[in-house]
DNA sequence: TCGCGACATGAACGAACGTTCTTCCGTGTT
DNA sequence: AACACGGAAGAACGTTCGTTCATGTCGCGA
């Protein structure tokens, strides 16, 4: 089972017959070349389809991106929000659930992930903010969870307000090393890096 | 004083005419709009020159982008070095300034950082490779540090393998979002990732 | 004075780029 | 039978790209 075949999968038939396979086409060619360094002629071909018919589906090659990214970054902030709200009212459990779902959609989708890290910058405008509004969202529900945890005593970090952008930090990296047939399974990341941010919380005992 | 007018500059003069203007105009170019997004003509522009002219100085535009990333990881890789002799022998103090040292070159060269972690993959063969050994190396310290801490008992991780990459994850992303005219100094963030550092090491009271 | 090498430039080359145009096919509706 | 429309493809447009070439200037050592 490859990150294409996830049980909830980035990319869905859309009843269109190629919008699939053009956006799974352009998720690899910008994942492997970035945004500048892959042409629609790329996309096409890994698409197997023509040049000109992308434009049917897709009006420019940055509405292909925005597009891209926000399913990557919905996907993402749907997994945090469910899990959260499974995990009950303990701060530490809560972040546990949290990190886990953030550090599971990395792993289950790396390309994505990483295209949506490096490749934002060259969106611009309306769609860059919705992605960017998705981000936001998603670092939100880990900021009310640290604040509720500090009220608590649960978590003792002098610093509420910045360590939830390096813990987001250290786990969105992942996509950048991460390899599939290596040495971490995916539950091993994932329990690993929910003890990295409870450290980084200073959660006492762990 | 800005980035590129630190203690330890990043681009030196060479003694060629425009060499460092050419550097200093390229990592600019690379910085805003990546390396397949910036064209050899901005980058002659921004240096005062013509685009013919580069190639005196430079044999293609990946050459440039490897000197870029050479010039960045090697002086990292210095800083933390001279940090980490200069700092004792105990595992905590030694990782306390290797943290700072590395934090500090983020913050004092923060798009040459931004340059060297999102542009690295369109080197190839011989120049990727200076790059990574050098980025290589530096891990190398903090693993040294993590191994002899743990062996002192300072740091309790139950993860010394693989903590040194979330440290240094953690810490290179400053890159992605810090403000010199923010809310947060040079010195508040070495400090604050010093912490953070020591505590993802489970180095008991900080 | 000569020649050589570093520095500099405008023009041009061939290739690749994103996008558009025109045309066509197939299917379902009127 | 006529039409509309989503889907598909080839050719082409105008632009930009990295790189090369031919040429020229300047200063310095022989």
């Amino acid at each position: 089972m490859n990150e294409r075949s996830s049980v909830f999968p980035l990319i869905r038939e859309t009843g269109r017959k190629n919008e699939a396979a053009i956006l799974t086409a352009a998720l690899d060619a910008f994942g492997e070349n970035g945004f500048n360094g892959a042409s629609m002629r790329d996309v096409a071909t890994a698409a197997g389809t023509s040049l000109s018919n992308l434009y049917n589906y897709f009006p420019s090659k940055s509405h292909l991106l925005a597009e891209l990214l926000r399913l990557a970054n919905d996907e993402q902030l749907a997994r945090v929000r469910t899990a959260v709200e499974a995990a009950g009212a303990s701060p530490v459990a809560r972040m546990h659930a949290a990190v886990t779902a953030f550090v599971g959609f990395v792993v289950d989708h790396t390309t994505a992930s990483r295209v949506a890290i490096s490749e934002i910058r060259y969106l611009s405008g309306v769609n860059r903010k919705e992605v960017v509004a998705a981000r936001d969202s998603t670092q939100g529900i880990f900021e009310e969870i640290v604040a509720s945890g500090v009220r608590s005593g649960d978590f003792r970090t002098p610093y509420p307000e910045d360590v939830v952008r390096s813990i987001l930090s250290m786990c969105a990296a992942i996509s950048t090393w991460y390899d599939p047939g290596g040495r971490l399974s995916k539950d091993a990341l994932c329990d690993r890096h929910a003890r990295y941010a409870l450290a980084l919380l200073e959660a006492g005992r762990l």
